[in-house]
Formats: C-alpha cells, structure tokens, sequence
DNA sequence: TACAATTTGTGCGTATGTATA
DNA sequence: ATATACATACGCACAAATTGT
C-alpha cells in the first residue's frame, strides 16, 4: 500500500496514503461489503491487512466520521452510518414550526405508479434513454394539519418492486431505500421558489387558490454524487417555515 | 498547560488538551490579538509557548480550520480566516439563478437611521432594555433586475457610526462589519416562508402586488453563537432561487 | 536559476487513558 | 477483572510548498 511513495509521480493523479486508504474502505462500504449498521474490522486489524501505520488508517477513518460515512465509538468499534434516528431525518427535513421547533410529518401515500421517464428525469437521474421511473405522490401533515404535498420520482431499475412492496410506506423514505435497496442519500441539492397554489395544490392542503406556496425541486445524492431521488415539494407556510442553518 | 492531566478530574469540566488549547486559541482570536488576515505564530512556536507536543497543537488548529476560524497554507504558515472572496460570500448568499450558477448582487441602499429598539429586536438580538438600532433597508438586483429588498436590523452600540461612516455600503456588509468592527459572521439561522407581495413591496421588485415571494428571517451569530445582525429579506423568485446544498 | 530557511503536510511508532462488552 | 477498541498525547523523519537570498 505505498503505490504512491514507490512511485511518486508529480502527475494530478497523485493522492496522500491516507486518502488512498480512505477510497479502499469506501469502496467496501458502496459495494455492499459492509452494509450501514454493521461493526467495520478494528483499527490495528485493517491497518495491518493494508500494510499501513495505525495513524494513517486512522486519518483515513477520520475523514470518512466527517463526511457522515461512519460512526466511531470508543471501547466498541467503528460502524457504517444508518439513516435511522432523529438526527438523520431531521438533516433532510427543513421544515418546522415558526419558533425553529422541530415536529415528525406524517406522511399519507395518494398514489404510486410506473411510468416512462421524461427527457427532463432522464438526464436529471441519469437514466438509460426510454428508462422507467416510479412516481410517489403524497401529502405530508404536520402537527396534524396537511401542510406539504411531493412528488417522487426514482429509477425503477434501482429500486424495483418499490411501488407495491411495502404496503404502507414509511414516512422516512431514506431509511428505505438504504436498507432495501442499498442506496444512501449522502447529500441533497435543494431549489426553492415562491408560487401561488393552483387549485389541486389548494385542495390536497387545505387553503385557498391562490396562497403564497414554497416550491421546493430537490435532487438527492449518494456519497458518489450520483442522482438517486428527485422530489418535488409543495409547502403551505401558514403555521410553518423552511429551516436552514448556516 | 498539562493541568487538566495532572488533576484529572472526572467532573464534567474535564476536556482533552488539545480542546485547551483550541479554545486558548480561540480566545486570542477574539479578542482581535490576531484579527482576520494575519498569520499566527507557526506550529513550533505555539507547540512551545504552550508546552505541548507539535501532534496535540496540530490537532487543535485542524478543529479550528473545520470550523473556518483559521485558514493553513502548506510553506507560509496559518491565518486567521477573513471573509472576502467570493467563497465566502457565497456561503451567506444563497440566491442564484434556477440552473444553480450564481451571479453578484449589486446593492442600491435605500435608507438608513437609527431607532429605538422594538421589544422583539431587544430579545433577539440580546440588547439592553430600551436599546438602540440602526436599521438598513436596501434593494440588491441581479442580472440588471432588482430581485431582493432587504431591511438589515444591527445593535447601534456594537456597529457605532455604521449608519453614515461609509457613504456608499458595500455589498458585502459581513465583510465591513468584520473589517471595521471586528464582528465575524461565524453561523447564520434562516427561516423561509412564503408570501404574497404588499404593494410598497410589488413597487420595490417592480411585479405584481399579490405575486408570490420568499420571505427570508435571518439571524447571524458569532463564534460563540451570540446574535450580530437580524435580517428580513424578501425575494422574487421569477428569475432566480433560494438554494441549498445539504 | 539555484539554494537555503521556514512552515505545513504526510507517515510511522509508541505509550497511556477511557469506554465497552 | 479482563480483553478489546477507540481517544489522547508524545516524538521523529521526511516530503512539499513558499519565500527570500
């Protein structure tokens, strides 16, 4: 595992040990190897498998605890992050109650099909030309009162059998799609827009034609940049606000 | 500055030396010994001012550069962070067109004076009772249009002049208010909502009164999470978009 | 252009403390 | 109590970038 220092080439392709450590394990975890949730081997045991200093694999380990891809605990080891938990919901779900107060959405499922991606989808979610995509529609009530209606749009080749296997679908979709089907929303990229609700969007929420809306186009990552979701969401700000903090 | 290991307390007051040293650092920092621009000491004086080994003085630095207080430069040495450059405006302006390219927003100020503070300012903004404000209303075009109107509420203590020291304001106020009165914007708190314009606010943008539009609370703190500035910006989402990277 | 001094970056090794099972 | 695993702290050697001579 010193590739680089034996042959220390002054081209751009030339990364640090550390990071050179850092894509090995990484790749372990985006093939599957090891799944979120479970133990990763020991600090001395993967630095002796990989020929490297127990600080260097550490550095390595480091970087992977500050991009959210792993969990160290002292005394028990180090584990492949799950989106599980409050923590995980709430960094992707910005809206809450005026005082900054966060509340859980409850999510109500209208609809779900199969469809044939548009031109748009296609390229936004890097799909095959002709591809299919699954299409969830639902709206999503907080503190009791229907404040958000979404579209969902996802490669049905990636996640197959989505649209009927799951009853119920659970109102954190993320967790889903990282446990059945093996792809982890590592970063979104969100676009907000103000509108004026047409008369469906007034009806699903309750207000009336017209009402100032926040329109929300979101695409989500994985730890590769990768298009895994785009959403679409429609939220009524009377009782709440989008969060963001810098 | 090993007191913490030769009296190792199990109180929770306990914090690792290299957390010492940060916050020692820190401290320099603000108190403005080492203002915004100028290079600190190098690894191997601070190791010896503070008699720690050079790893545990690296240590504290890199938490310090992950939280932007200190910029490092292989051969010339560590800085305190500044925020000019267009990285760092662009972390706190987050408006740009709907393909996700930014643009530079050009500011027309439209107003500024001093006022007593309202109950709601007192609070938010941590004043004494019957404090004072300036308050900044201003409009920011982008592309040529005006896009933003913006009223920017500061403590008149903290900020002593700002309301007619520079004739023209710059665009980048965090920048001045760093420059001038060694306030750092560290963090900023954002709520989103949508509304429907006000006539003086449709006049303002040059659209429709009733059109939909973003309304922005912002809230900038300091290092320590202390509130600097609060701010009301109101955004037509016609041609551009709030936009967030998570 | 070449060289040296300074400063941060990388990598190795070790010892000890602390949390967990 | 013991073993395991991560956290902290120390020290050293060399590489790479910057600056000035």
């Amino acid at each position: 595992m010193n590739e680089a220092l034996q042959n220390p080439q002054k081209a751009p392709t030339f990364q640090p040990l550390y990071m050179q450590i850092k894509d090995l394990l990484m790749e372990r975890i985006n093939t599957g190897e090891w799944s979120p949730g479970t133990f990763i081997p020991s600090e001395a045991a993967l630095a002796s498998t990989y020929q490297v200093s127990v600080g260097t694999l550490r550095k390595a380990l480091n970087e992977l605890v500050a991009e959210n891809v792993v969990v160290r605990q002292q005394g028990k080891g180090t584990s492949v992050a799950t989106h599980d938990g409050d923590h995980a919901l709430f960094r992707f779900f910005n809206i809450c109650r005026p005082d900054g107060e966060r509340c859980l959405p409850v999510s109500i499922v209208l609809g779900r099909k199969v469809r044939k991606a548009t031109a748009q989808e296609v390229q936004e979610l890097g799909l095959a030309p002709g591809g299919k995509v699954i299409h969830i529609s639902r709206t999503r009530e907080l503190d009791g009162k229907p404040v958000i209606y979404e579209d969902i749009i996802l490669c049905a080749d990636r996640f197959i059998g989505l649209e009927r296997q799951p009853e119920v679908l659970p109102n954190t979709l993320y967790r889903l799609y990282q446990q059945r089907f093996g792809a982890t929303v590592a970063h979104a990229d969100e676009r907000i827009f103000a509108i004026s609700a047409d008369a469906s969007q007034a009806q699903a929420l309750g207000i009336a034609t017209g009402a100032p809306l926040l329109q929300i186009v979101r695409t989500a990552l994985d730890y590769q940049g990768r298009a895994i979701e785009k959403r679409l969401s429609v939220v009524s700000t009377q009782g709440h606000c989008y969060i963001n903090r810098i």
